[in-house]
DNA sequence: AAGTCTCGTAACTACAAAAGTTACATGAAA
DNA sequence: TTTCATGTAACTTTTGTAGTTACGAGACTT
């Protein structure tokens, strides 16, 4: 199956506009994704449907974070995006006369059950604020590094 | 495609050939499966390759299960299929410059490599045994219930 | 009021992977 | 030699993500 890329997208374009302060436009946000703007609006839809974030029209307008950095799990972005497919493994029936195919679905539904549970439960662990924590130590560590080297040369 | 049912298609389509006692043809299992033949060979011809069935052509030919029902797991069957995509949601970009995309990608890597590992360990435990005892016993059920049905009315 | 910016959306194309189908060659058994 | 069955190539169908073009609808600026 084709890979899909829409919550590591949105994390990304989330974060940027944390950190930005102000509004961010489609065309910024599609330039920090290396994608379409019009892919980004698609995407931020089901985001404002969710309350996470607001647009707005006009001069100035563009995409607001609609709620605290901490407020917000992977969880709540997967929901918002629809619940894109985690497992894309799926039995050909769903519900099988065939006794033979019965002990396979469960075998297989019992184990992709737990993979989803604890997907799940990682995703409602995990908060914007956590990735934009990491990427705090990201920028002072490659700071440290920068001026390092610059010491060196 | 959304889902990919081969790896449930196979157990399936391995369960009835462990059950039939001589060569199934493609038809046969076709039948079983609901597909067509031509998918039933494209599929079990990795499966051919790892070991774990042989096929015969002519009269009488067909496909017969190569190995003991209990060596083989379902990690085994995943391997011999080619290692389809089991987690489609992947980072737009493997190794950004970007460090917002690095803090993403460290986040959701780690939750897949985990989530992966799980399935992994799952699939290893599941043998092909462990499937035809479940189906046993749903036969014994079914025919106990008919048996109870029968003696009612 | 006119012009410009920006979202909102429809419609279309591009691409990828599974699955279905047709056609025919290859080899084995009756 | 006929029939059966796999082996395979080639094509179509289906479904979903992503990219693109085009245009409408507000909102701010001048």
């Amino acid at each position: 199956m084709k890979h899909d890329s829409r919550l590591s997208a949105t994390l990304h374009a989330l974060l940027h506009m944390a950190d930005h302060g102000k509004p961010m436009t489609s065309d910024q946000l599609a330039m920090c994704l290396r994608t379409n703007p019009v892919v980004v609006r698609r995407t931020m839809a089901g985001l404002r449907e969710a309350g996470l974030v607001t647009s707005e029209r006009g001069h100035g307008g563009g995409w607001t974070l609609a709620r605290d950095l901490a407020s917000v799990s992977l969880r709540d972005i997967h929901l918002a995006l629809g619940e894109p497919v985690l497992l894309p493994l799926s039995p050909a029936t769903e519900s099988p006369g065939c006794l033979v195919e019965q002990a396979v679905n469960h075998a297989l539904d019992d184990t992709f059950r737990e993979a989803q549970a604890l997907l799940f439960e990682r995703f409602g662990q995990i908060r914007l604020s956590d990735l934009a924590a990491d990427f705090s130590r990201r920028m002072a560590d490659h700071a440290q590094h920068a001026k390092g080297n610059h010491d060196a040369a």
